[in-house]
DNA sequence: TTGTAGGCGTTATCAT
DNA sequence: ATGATAACGCCTACAA
């Protein structure tokens, strides 16, 4: 049981009695070969267990790792699996393999994620970028031409390609629903900190859909929580307010379970709920929860489709491409708001 | 905007007036250097804007690619983005990169994707099987000291590591946990294919914990949906036998999710249900769901952990860990059996 | 149809 | 303390 040598392409060609060009020739269906001795190698390359390396390989032919690199804030969120799953299944058509790595929304770890990626020399480099990122870093990558591209949210300091959900435009539609049942006290629960780009952009849908139907922005109507439990007790401080909301809209999936966990523990079925992204469960809920869905797959696969026409030599300037959303009615943004 | 060549070792060491080699010591702390010398090569480095080739150092230095490739289902289910967010963080404490791949549960674009990680050289393989997969072919790379371990289910006909969940003690305590609030008909809904080996195992615990009280077995009372909608059927065929079951047992998330939605639109709140692997919004449901709870993260590090030893050199023989599990009290595994 | 020479960017070895 | 040379495994360009 020793380690031993694995064989190389020269090993191949020593066994048949040819050069290691010749094998490459077989291997990669390149040039001419006679039709004997394309056998002999293929057999020769059975009998060894050879498989050509790809180090070697990448290295050579074009000094990029046939890879892309994806940094995400968090693998097990849904969301961004849902994504990272999209992008995986597009890029592998194309030959690419995806190399990934989980921020934790740290600025720090999105960094040295990115130096590592770009030391192996990946193809191309798509990024969800972490709260307080900065990426002026990769100026010099953008003129070199290394296709980079944002999802979920833009770069901060540079210009490049991204794919974000209609945020600013999924929350408006989610609140003037609410506002369509006879709502006119919305409380909105947000995630923190407030400067984060979906943040502000739903936080102006929010005040797009009150300005649209004339009603008056209350400061006091606003909460933040920055997971689930904090975001049950932002619900909570709003439907102890003196003149409480009547319906809530919730700016992410962990502000949607945080509303639905308070509301259910203080077993208030009359307040109306949206919830932007959607919940696996979402319709076993009582009441169903109404949401805004995003089209997290639809995301990845979108990015992927980008980096991939830069690498076929797309030089157009960089865009922001936005994913529709799509309000997916389901009983608790129906409930009317009382006299 | 011309995609300039990156600069390189060599052009770092002409910028000092050096040799490669030099440039090389410095950067990985190797040798001996002048002081002097080190900061001028670290003063080009910056100057220039110079990183080192990971593609480059690898192939010459070890033959093996400081990554490890990763094989999963699906990236969008959050119990293996969990998984594979546990891999990634301790691998990356290491210096590891991951390299992740979606089989979509096939045993084509598994094999596939196990042969370009080959092909990169990776430094390990961790890969959950999909449900028809064989594992045959890595026997050569077991033997020549190549780090595998599997997830979640153990490898077909090959003898590795494994890390999975105590799927049969599990099932068991969530079966008896029904049995001990006085059932004695407990419904089984699984998923497909029955041969799978969470599915054999899940119910392999399911008889124990009927064996365990001296209830019999009744085949009836298993059914099988491999989607939530089939899963849902599935429960209603159960509810509607003659003498039908007063309590039911999920075998996994998707089972438990139909469980939910055919209870509920049953409007059936008196019928046990105790699921296995835990939902995000679980406590939100009414009645909230009891769970036997899986811990992907847990065992993302554990699998992780193992293949970090086998790097460093542990040939102990292969071995089986399994992670525990937690039966989660929430109120639909303890409603009681109708007299 | 096949072979030879050279180089991709790095590090090991041996010399100076 | 530093340099020269070769090598890792493969591919491109040209020659035979």
């Amino acid at each position: 049981m020793c380690a031993m040598r694995r064989p190389t392409m020269t090993d191949v060609a020593r066994e048949v009695g040819v050069t290691a060009k010749t094998v490459s020739r077989v291997l990669n269906g390149d040039g001419p070969v006679a039709v004997e001795t394309r056998e002999r190698v293929m057999e020769a390359v059975r009998k060894l267990g050879y498989q050509p390396n790809l180090m070697a390989r990448n290295m050579r032919v074009g000094a990029r790792d046939a890879a892309i690199g994806l940094v995400i804030p968090e693998m097990g969120n849904p969301f961004f699996g849902t994504v990272a799953g999209g992008v995986e299944s597009a890029v592998r058509a194309r030959g690419l393999t995806l190399i990934v790595g989980n921020s934790s929304e740290t600025a720090e770890l999105e960094q040295s994620l990115i130096a590592t990626f770009l030391a192996r020399r990946v193809s191309a480099l798509m990024v969800v970028p972490s709260a307080a990122g900065d990426h002026r870093h990769l100026r010099g990558e953008r003129v070199a031409g290394l296709p980079i591209v944002f999802l979920d949210r833009p770069a901060v300091g540079l210009t490049a390609d991204s794919v974000v959900s209609a945020n600013r435009e999924g929350a408006r539609e989610g609140v003037a629903h609410l506002i369509a049942h006879g709502h006119r006290r919305v409380g909105f629960v947000g995630d923190v900190p407030a400067a984060l780009y979906t943040r502000r952009e739903r936080f102006q849908g929010y005040r797009d859909a009150l300005e649209a139907a004339g009603l008056p922005f209350d400061r006091s109507l606003v909460e933040t929580g920055h997971d689930q439990e904090a975001a049950a007790g932002a619900t909570m401080r709003l439907l102890a307010l003196d003149d409480p909301p009547t319906a809530l809209f919730a700016g992410n999936n962990l502000a949607s379970m945080g509303a639905v966990v308070a509301l259910s523990r203080a077993r208030r079925k009359d307040v109306a709920l949206v919830g932007f992204d959607d919940l696996p469960l979402a319709e076993c809920l009582d009441p169903p929860l109404t949401v805004v869905a995003q089209d997290p797959a639809r995301m990845g696969a979108t990015a992927a489709e980008l980096v991939l026409a830069r690498l076929d030599g797309d030089r157009s300037r960089a865009r922001r491409t936005l994913v529709p959303t799509r309000l997916v009615v389901r009983g608790s943004g129906e409930l009317p708001a009382p006299r």
